[in-house]
DNA sequence: AAATATTTGTACGTATGTATG
DNA sequence: GCATACATACGTACAAATATT
């Protein structure tokens, strides 16, 4: 077998592709809310700090937009691309 | 007293600040390696996470360039500004 | 070629602070 | 005052990449 070619696949990036993945596809709409961020870790089993470095990337592509002690939303398709 | 404008300082601005101060002042030159991180953190009483915030703020204004398993260097002042 | 040292990257779980309602 | 939710901070462990011996 030839070379590999190795993407790995850290926890923080799965979790940021699955939630892309699901708001492009338009299953999570505009302005819905995602779930707090300390039980959506505790539903994906992956710890704080992944789940907001995950949350970070999807604020940085626009995807999202996070109001401090409200919630974090997905956002209008045409505020998006970086 | 009345109010106070209360601005919080929160560790990994401080030292964020701190080092963007030293590189402007040019007291850091270009190509200077900064201590390892986790040396870094030790030596600043912070913890890793902490460090690794402020150096991410230095990363996002250009001030410092990271280079996985070599480190982290002041860059040139014409690669500045945000 | 292999082992070692150095350095950044990822991941964990918890505690406390800050802001809103 | 209380509940909820994001933000900061801690300390540790292991993985991955680079350079040196």
């Amino acid at each position: 077998m030839t070379e590999e070619q190795r993407t790995p696949h850290y926890l923080y990036r799965v979790v940021f592709e699955q939630f892309k993945a699901r708001i492009e596809s338009g299953e999570l709409a505009p302005n819905t809310p995602l779930p707090a961020e300390r039980r959506l870790a505790a539903e994906l089993g992956v710890a704080l700090g992944t789940l907001r470095h995950a949350t970070q990337l999807l604020r940085e592509e626009g995807l999202v937009v996070t109001i401090p002690s409200k919630g974090t939303f997905v956002r209008e398709a045409s505020a998006r691309s970086s």
